[in-house]
DNA sequence: TGTACATCAGTGAACGCGCGTTCACTGATGTAC
DNA sequence: TGTACATCAGTGAACGCGCGTTCACTGATGTAC
């Protein structure tokens, strides 16, 4: 073969990897097959090999990307007991690093609002995450002796999403800044979590 | 004239309309100028005796459903105490009436992730409606008696409209309806108000 | 060992369609004189 | 009072562009014999 055995696939990776930013950037409706296709560094005319058509690129993509944010879960609460990790979690989702990159972050705040006109795998893909991250939610919360983490976690993921999500959308800065902390204090205390930023330090 | 001396202003006014329901329903890359005519009965050519570009029709469409959106709360919780009108919005706006009905629902739930591509008037006048509605829940808050008002409406408000956002775009409908009963019971229990689902009965 | 053929990821031009935008025109009414 | 002209909301055809999709082709490598 011209190229090595992997090498196909290495590029269908790349292309995913880098639509699954693009979508949460950008939105579905404006991800190109060009753009993405020359971002790779490839033309256009390619895309076909790896994809059926841009509907199957998006559902693949938005699979990929819950993939990779609960990975990041793991890897930013590794080895953490139940409440710092939860705590970790929350510093971590409901903070400006988070709204101002949201190529990397979590697909519920990128694309709640984009849903209508989508596939239905893709929705699929999108009510999946979300119970995937409702039930991470739900076992710390059980974990750390609260009662109720089932709902409980239905009600604050909800909080955590709409604030980055309203965070990002809205122009004033200083509204923004202000959306994140009164949510994440209002989620540390509804959790008996104490009211710090940097919880995520030395373990223990 | 050919037509009545306030023929053109109805006319805009309907366009308006039609475009504020289509905006939230289909997101403002999905809203067509053709359609948009064509369900007001005319035909695509007029637009720009109307409008000076599909931007400031989107900018325009949003202004006007903030501020339908600003007479509805006033109508929904006309005559009533503080409490009363927080606990009816609440119930209203966490509902599947209003997740079922994004066409005459909450801007900030249909659009707050298809901002980054959006002119900055559109931008403008979705901070200016956040704004607005965080200033009502605020001083219904105050009016209560209940502290800290300010930053209670800024992380009550993420948390009603995230829930909404989710519970659309999720397919699984029982997966949606706990979604809203779990924030709208939290949300009323935050505020201590007492956990019915129907409040908006008889005044007093 | 050498030659002819098969494979296949990627190329690049072209197609078709939708959509925002433009523009010359229509036709009913109001105004000038 | 009647005629010519101005106004202007709306018409409908056309333009240009972007974008998803198709397809014949390339060229490097592996395989058959």
């Amino acid at each position: 073969m011209r190229y090595g055995d992997t090498h196909k696939q290495d590029t269908h990776d790349k292309l995913i990897r880098l639509a699954g930013r693009a979508l949460r950037e950008k939105g579905p409706e404006q991800l190109g097959v060009a753009d993405l296709m020359q971002s790779a560094g490839l033309t256009h005319g390619g895309f076909y090999a790896h994809f059926k058509s841009k509907d199957a690129l998006l559902a693949e993509a938005l699979e990929n990307a819950f993939v990779h944010s609960g990975q990041r879960v793991r890897q930013l609460t590794d080895g953490m007991p139940a409440r710092q990790a939860l705590a970790s979690y929350i510093d971590w989702y409901v903070s400006a690093v988070h709204r101002d990159d949201p190529g990397n972050g979590c697909p519920i705040v990128a694309l709640n609002s984009h849903l209508p006109r989508q596939s239905r795998r893709f929705r699929a893909a999108f009510g999946a995450g979300v119970k995937s991250l409702l039930a991470i939610l739900a076992a710390w919360i059980a974990q750390a002796g609260i009662p109720d983490g089932e709902a409980l976690a239905a009600s604050l993921l909800p909080a955590m999403a709409g604030a980055v999500a309203i965070a990002r959308a809205v122009p004033d800065p200083v509204l923004s800044d202000a959306l994140l902390d009164s949510a994440r204090n209002s989620i540390r205390s509804r959790l008996g979590l104490q009211d710090t930023h940097n919880s995520g330090g030395t373990p223990r």
